[in-house]
Parts: C-alpha cells; sequence; structure tokens
DNA sequence: TAGTGGTCTAGACCACTGC
DNA sequence: CAGTGGTCTAGACCACTAA
C-alpha cells in the first residue's frame, strides 16, 4: 500500500533475497552463507554492495558474522520473560524458571560483588548523591551456554549495611527477605524499558554488532517512598520477549 | 577496558564526532548538518565514506535526513508511557495526557475502521480463527505534529457486534464500559513487548530507516478467559521509554 | 537549475583466520 | 599461504527538493 512505486535499492533485494532463503530453510542456523565474492558474482553485483547488504542481515541478528572466517546463519533462541502482577517475590519468574520453560539450560555466573560510587543513572534511581556507594553485584546469564542477558543491580551502602547482603549469591526473594530484617521492607515495583545501542562492554559479551540493539530493563524497588535497589537488565533485544499482566480494577484476585 | 586496541575504522570516528559535537550543543535540535561534499572536504574523505557515518547516526536516531534537502539533529522527545498497576480503564495513562505530561501537543488520526479477516498474528491473540472477521481500528498519533506512534485495535465481530462499538472513535475507557454492556467484562490484561524492523508502512509514516527498530506492545484485554480485544501499538523505539509499576504483593493499595 | 542525499562500480589495501 | 570480511577511493549516475 505504499503510495510511491519505490524502487528498491539492489543491496536491499539481495538482503531480501538471503532472508527469503534463510526463512525458507534454504540456509539453515549455523550454516554459511556464501562468501562475499561469490555472492556478488551470483548477483551481478560489486562485493562492497554484497558488504551492504550483509550488514542489514547482521544489524537484524539474522546473521552473525566472524571475521576473517565466514557469515553464518544465527540461532535466534527466542526467550520470554514474563511479570505477573500481584506475584510473590517481586511479580517475575526467575531467569532460570523463563530458561526452562523455553527448553533452555540456564547458568548464572556472578561476575563481581563490590562497593563502589554510583553512577549517575543509578544515583538517580536511587536518590542519592552521585559517588555515594552502592553495593554492586554483576551476573552474566547464559542459556545452553550462550550469553543471553548481563544484570547488574545496585543497592545504597546505607540500605545494605555492607556486601554481606549479597552473600552468598542470592535471587531476589532471599534478597527482599534480608532487606525487610533490615527494616526496608519493599513496597513498590518500577520497571523501566528502554531500546538502545549497547556499549562496547555488552557488545562484547552479548557478541552483538553496534549496529544492533538492546532492550534494558531497569527496576527499582521502593520501601514505602524510598529507592532501596535497582537492578538493570541488558538483553539483546532480538532474542527476548517482554510480556507484563495484570488484572482490571476491581478483579484483583486473578 | 577493550581487551584489543582496536583501530576505528574512519567512518566510525567521523560519526563519534558528529555524536560529540551534537551532544555539546554544536549542532542543535533542528540545525542541519554540513553536506555530505562538505564533511568529505573537512574530514579528508569520501563522500561514499561520509555517507556511512551519517547512516549509522540515523541508525541511532540521533539524526533525520530528508532526501534531497539535508541531514537534521533530531529532536528526541523521549516519551514516556507508564502503566500503573491497578489502575481504571486499563492500567494506562491516555496517550493524549502522556504527550501534555511531555509537553507535546497529542493529536490523533483515526485511519479507517473496518471488519477484516484476522491477520495470523492477531488470530493466535484473540484465540480464533485466522480470517474470522475482526473489527478493526487503526490510528496515526502525533506529538507536536510529529509522527510518533500507531495504533492498530482488533475486536472479534463476535464480541463486538458490529462496526459501532468503535463509532464515534471511543477511547480504552469507553470501548470496555461498551464492552461490558454487552457481557464481556474486562478482569485481565497482558502486554508483550517486542523490539523489532519497522515494515514499509510503518517505515513510511514513523520516518525511520530499515535499520532503525520499533517497539511493538500488543495489549490484550481478556474477559475471563476469553480474550476480546487486542491493541498493537507501533513506536520509534529511540522515542519512547516503557514504564510498568505495581505494589508488592501484600500491599495492594497503593 | 543547483544542491542535496542514495546507490553503485572497479579496484585497492588491510585485518583476520585457518591450513 | 589463500580465503575470508572490512574499509576506502574517485568517480559516476540517479532521485529528490527548492528556487
Amino acid at each position: 500500500m505504499t503510495v510511491v512505486d519505490a524502487p528498491r535499492a539492489r543491496y536491499r533485494q539481495v538482503a531480501d533475497e538471503l532472508r527469503e532463503a534463510i526463512r525458507r530453510g534454504e540456509y539453515r542456523p549455523g550454516d554459511m552463507l556464501p562468501s562475499q565474492p561469490d555472492l556478488a558474482r551470483r548477483y551481478g553485483l560489486n562485493q562492497t554492495s554484497i558488504n551492504r547488504s550483509i550488514a542489514l542481515l547482521r544489524a537484524e541478528g539474522l546473521v552473525r558474522v566472524e571475521h576473517g572466517v565466514g557469515a553464518f546463519v544465527q540461532v535466534v533462541p527466542t526467550v520470554k520473560r514474563t511479570r505477573r502482577v500481584p506475584r510473590p517475590g517481586g511479580g517475575g519468574s526467575s531467569f532460570a524458571e523463563e530458561m526452562r520453560n523455553a527448553g533452555l539450560t540456564p547458568r548464572t555466573q556472578l561476575v563481581s560483588v563490590d562497593t563502589r560510587p554510583a553512577p549517575p543513572a543509578v544515583a538517580e534511581r536511587l536518590s542519592i548523591g552521585e559517588d555515594d556507594p552502592v553495593v554492586t553485584r554483576t551476573r552474566h546469564m547464559f542459556a545452553s551456554e550462550r550469553p543471553v542477558q548481563l544484570a547488574t543491580s545496585y543497592i545504597p551502602i546505607a540500605v545494605a549495611g555492607g556486601e554481606d547482603i549479597a552473600h552468598p549469591d542470592v535471587g531476589p526473594t532471599g534478597l527482599y527477605k534480608r532487606l525487610a530484617a533490615r527494616g526496608f521492607k519493599v513496597t513498590r515495583f518500577l520497571e523501566e524499558i528502554e531500546a538502545r545501542r549497547p556499549d562496547d562492554d555488552e557488545a562484547a559479551f552479548l557478541n552483538l554488532t553496534e549496529a544492533q540493539q538492546v532492550l534494558e530493563v531497569a527496576r527499582v524497588a521502593y520501601a514505602g517512598d524510598r529507592a532501596v535497589e535497582t537492578v538493570i537488565n541488558v538483553f539483546p533485544s532480538q532474542q527476548w520477549r517482554l510480556a507484563y499482566e495484570w488484572p482490571a480494577p476491581g478483579d484483583e484476585q486473578a
């Protein structure tokens, strides 16, 4: 239903055809695409143009390129993350649970626990001063040994008391119990979702191009009006679907 | 903290410098960047390479290009869309309300109301047969006359009775009242969020490159176990931030 | 018309990988 | 080493917009 009969650029047509060939199963996940010189001959185009076509498919996450090796059809394990509201433990099922529901084997690797000055975005979310110390916990998550998620949580030192609150590695439920025991009973959650380009570290861990995007889900837990914890999750946008579920007003028992 | 001392491509460096110049306010929102031949001279590069740099900035949403006119620094009206749970009317404030909160002037244009066979994705969400008729309503939304959102809602004809349910154009609150009057009292909502590339129509209306992404938020309203309506919202991912807020279990009054 | 951005070429050179 | 992808050039032509 386009108004103008837009002539499609040839490098886009090539991308379309490759996309379609992948969809048809002509190239299967893990397969290597023909080399760029090959494709150039095949489509009567220059390698430069073919390179552009491949770049499109990379940005879509449909193809993964290894420099000096080749371009491979990407396995895209789409995972669904659901927040059911209300629900114990912050409203969400755990990462491990979600993974197993998707038929994948979860693994979480604790990268670091330390106390650091709060980055600006975190300070703002927690309503504390920049560089106020926060207990920081970083995890790398894998689904069947493929990196799929990156999570960092921050708790103001004034709330946490010390790093012990994060040791041994505890899930949200355990953490909120410990916070409650310290007098910070969590009453409310806020999640903000944003799409953005990955920074260098994220791109490296998640194996993304700069052209691809990530979803950042930032959750803040409040005890009354006081923000006591924030968790920042980063997902490759192509591999995830987020879901939120809640009862209609006046129908809270759902 | 990159391990390898990656030599950055020159077209990326140019993009970095332009990005930085925009951040510094050297080019302000709405300003036109220098032409590609200009930039090529300035950076000692070919126009082809400069074009790549601009393409990067486009994909980031930092720059908007008008063919035959120039490249302009994008006004990024980051708009926040919040679902507060529970809350009357489906949990969300209206589009108009959100826009005014962001200091923008909202406008909604009703594009069409008709009865059509359900597209596959819609049929699945509504648990009806493909090609079962659904009352379909499409709206284009503008913020201060810039296109920012596209919404299509679907109601099975068996639920709606007829197209009248969508006339005159009604917001969600009015619609759910009418559905309740027809015996379909909405008790539960589900929203699924997905990042994907825009299709041609979406790209045309929202003025996006194929390299950019949109967020698709698909809401389904349930009356008991029966899906009675679904709305599919499409946003340019750069311009929006989604938020969900809910009380912790045992603290429902928030 | 002149100026803008978009595409494409033919060829070159480089960086990376695996043999 | 040969084969892969990534970048860049110099130049060309096209499409679109505004005057």
